[in-house]
DNA sequence: TTGAAACTCTATTAAATTAGTAGGGTAATA
DNA sequence: TATTACCCTACTAATTTAATAGAGTTTCAA
């Protein structure tokens, strides 16, 4: 399941990808329009600015703005930033890579290669959308 | 994230079809090759009997054995009986659809153009792999 | 027919994760 | 200099997961 965490963060990103300027744009109307707590949304936010996606300006006026513009913006490292692995299996995992304690022989593993078929077209998604790709 | 019933699930599923004859395997047999939980393994399997999988036989010699082929069980079916949706948002699923409760307009949500083409993609990778196909 | 092997079922629980909530603090700008 | 808006920490309720425990029932072979 997608966490809300991300799927918050993607409206969030897309949201701010469809304004006509680049004018910063304030929590309370992103969470006020696409129905999400402020305070959540907040967190959220902070960490996409963090990551480098979002700037930020604050006092009056001020508010979140994209860094990039939104064909820049690889699913992928959204993906990666928000949900954590694509991979549904640690051992599989190009970023998060963990061997499992159970399973002996990783490469005679049926688990490992269903997932690795699994993880793989879920990257080829990724990788073909950018932000521009997902707003309507 | 697979949970681990979906993991053990199909670790006992490629067991009994990597099995030379098609006699009953006992539940301590797989728990112990494959290193999993005895009494875990046993509602999993349990499951795997009840959703047609599955036999089972009792008493001195007993134990589980595959109804079909490994050739006839498709990763599709076994995916959705031990993990639920493929899906990683319910507005998105094709057996376990549900309305976002946010999201006005379900066609204009960027999340759901994403998740719809990480959900075909899946779905794809399941369809063409069965159980004889993961087996070493 | 009896005992052991093996499956069936219910209930409980510890740990981890998620999805927030609360509340105060700090910086910037008109 | 007041207000707007971002920044940060801590806490918590609910849910899910991954078991664990233990009793019960069925079947088969001797």
């Amino acid at each position: 399941m997608l966490s809300k965490k991300t799927k918050y963060g993607l409206k969030a990103l897309a949201y701010l990808a469809s304004q006509k300027d680049k004018k910063p744009v304030q929590i309370s109307e992103i969470a006020e329009k696409e129905n999400i707590s402020q305070k959540f949304l907040e967190s959220i936010l902070l960490s996409l600015r963090k990551t480098g996606f979002l700037g930020s300006k604050k006092g009056k006026g001020g508010g979140y703005y994209l860094l990039k513009t939104p064909e820049e913006i690889s699913m992928t490292d959204v993906m990666r930033v928000l949900e954590g692995p694509i991979s549904m299996v640690p051992c599989v995992s190009l970023n998060f890579y963990e061997k499992c304690d159970d399973c002996p022989d990783e490469q005679a593993c049926s688990v490992h290669k269903l997932m690795l078929q699994v993880r793989d077209s879920a990257l080829e998604v990724y990788r073909k959308n950018t932000l521009r790709d997902i707003i309507s």
